[in-house]
Order: C-alpha cells, then sequence, then structure tokens
DNA sequence: GCTTGACATTCCCCCGGCTGAAAGGTCAAA
DNA sequence: TTTGACCTTTCAGCCGGGGGAATGTCAAGC
C-alpha cells in the first residue's frame, strides 16, 4: 500500500504520515524505487494516532500511549493517569475559552453595532 | 519610560512589546543611547493589546481593533461583526474541547486504572 | 577611577503540528 | 512518447512568542 491509499484509509494526510515518520511514530519499509510501503499494521497505528490526537492529546503523548499500547505488560493505571492529567488540561482551556465568550458576550450585547462610533467593545479594550 | 516599565504597567513581556514593535502593533521613541523610550499613551496601547489577547483576539484581529480605535469615523458596526465572528470561533473550540472531555471522560471511567493491562482508553484508540 | 550588576540592544534558533512549494524520480495509460 | 498522477527530498513559513548569546550603557558602591 503506497502512502496515499494509507493516508485514505487512516484519515491521516500524507505530508502527516511523513512528518509522523520523522518523529519516529510511524515506520515504513521501502520499495526498490523508495516509495514508502504500508501494511494493515501501519495504517492501525496510524488510526490510533489520529485518534490519539483528535483527543487533544499532544505528539509526545501520543508516543507515549503508543509504547504503553506495544507493552503487554503496562499497568491500565499508567494509561489512566496520563488521560486524568489530560482531562484537566482540557478543563483548563475550557474555563479559558468560557471565560472569553462570558465576557465578550457581555460587551457585544452592549456594542450597538451601528454607525456610531461609540462601542463598549473598543472602550473596554480601551480601559479595561 | 524604559522597556522594562512599559513591561510591568502593561503587562506585557518586555520580549512582547519587541516582538509587537517588529509587527507594527507598537512604536518607540529611541533615547540617545538607542533605548526604546515609552509614555503613557504607549503603554495604554500595549493594555489595549493584552486585553484584546486575553479575549482570544489573534495579532491580526488585534491590529485591526487598534485601527478602529485610532479610527474616529468608525462605525461600531465593525467592531460588533468582528467580536460576533470571534466568538463564532469561540463557541466552535469549546464545542470541539467539550467533545473530546466527554468522550475522554467516558474512557476514564471505563479503565480500572490498576495494575492490569486491560484499558478501554488503550482498547478505544486502537479500535474506535 | 574601577568594578559590579542591572538594565538595554540585536541576532538567531527553538517550540508544536503541521502545510506549501520547489525540484526531481517513477510508472502506467493513451 | 508524452502526459499526468503518483512518489521522493529539502527548505521555508505559519502563530505567538521564549531562550540565550554577544555586546552596549549606565548608576551605585568601593
Amino acid at each position: 500500500m503506497l502512502i496515499k491509499d494509507a493516508a485514505a484509509a487512516s484519515g491521516l494526510p500524507a505530508k502527516t504520515i511523513r512528518y509522523y515518520e520523522s518523529l519516529g511514530l510511524v515506520q515504513s519499509r521501502r520499495a526498490d524505487n523508495g516509495y514508502r510501503q504500508y501494511g494493515t499494521r501501519d495504517v492501525e497505528r496510524m488510526q490510533f494516532l489520529a485518534r490519539s490526537r483528535t483527543l487533544g492529546f499532544s505528539l509526545e503523548e501520543c508516543r507515549f500511549l503508543l509504547e504503553l499500547y506495544d507493552d503487554p505488560g503496562r499497568a491500565s493505571a499508567a494509561v489512566n493517569e496520563l488521560a486524568r492529567r489530560h482531562l484537566n488540561e482540557l478543563d483548563d482551556k475550557i474555563r479559558e475559552l468560557n471565560a472569553m465568550k462570558h465576557t465578550l458576550t457581555g460587551l457585544v450585547s452592549r456594542c450597538p453595532g451601528n454607525q456610531s462610533p461609540d462601542c463598549a467593545i473598543l472602550d473596554s479594550l480601551a480601559h479595561g
């Protein structure tokens, strides 16, 4: 299977697959012409990465998750711990975005949005 | 006022002030020795930028907001429109993070987190 | 007068996670 | 044989800065 088909099968762009290979997250055999060759196993690894990224894990976290996946002697506690840490980061980001949203929503409601220059948003940005 | 004091007064790191200057978001006079000199006006501009960034606006959006702020002939509609667009982006990001959170929360609750290798999180990453 | 330390300057590299472009090699079909 | 769709590598850039090197400036203390 060539990279384009692996990309279609995994959902990762071909460019991203090459990038992940440069980071050692994916391996590839090479055909005689130098083209990368992938099998089912490789595509599954890419899907694992794609799903991990969808959940917001960093590439280093993905690397760790793959290592755990490959290790039959793993303790699920290690996975659980990583996931909980990540959940906390997600909560932090969600809180931060909600704070932005609530502040901005209030400001937008007090900005007339017409042809006059008076604007609560600019006033707030300028003077706190 | 030297850059360190402007940093303390505005909340922006000195390094960030120089970076914003390189982007044309902030100006500076120079003393004879080449040091940047800032006045109240400059610090207010930095605070404007700091607050805009706190609300999640990109630097290009900040540039636009500053242009509007400087333009006495502005229509508040332009500000309102930008703010609403940004609110939509915030909503999109919040939704995305919440989707991650909900999926991951479910997986974490089904991962024992003990010494056994069986783990719903890894299972889900591996097989969807 | 001299040293010390805290400022300041410019410069370029690094982070994450890609994405695009350039310049070329390979291969099947028309 | 030529086209076009693949493939390869390498380099550069995006955003929003941060780190650190090498060097300049200046006030305070001895």
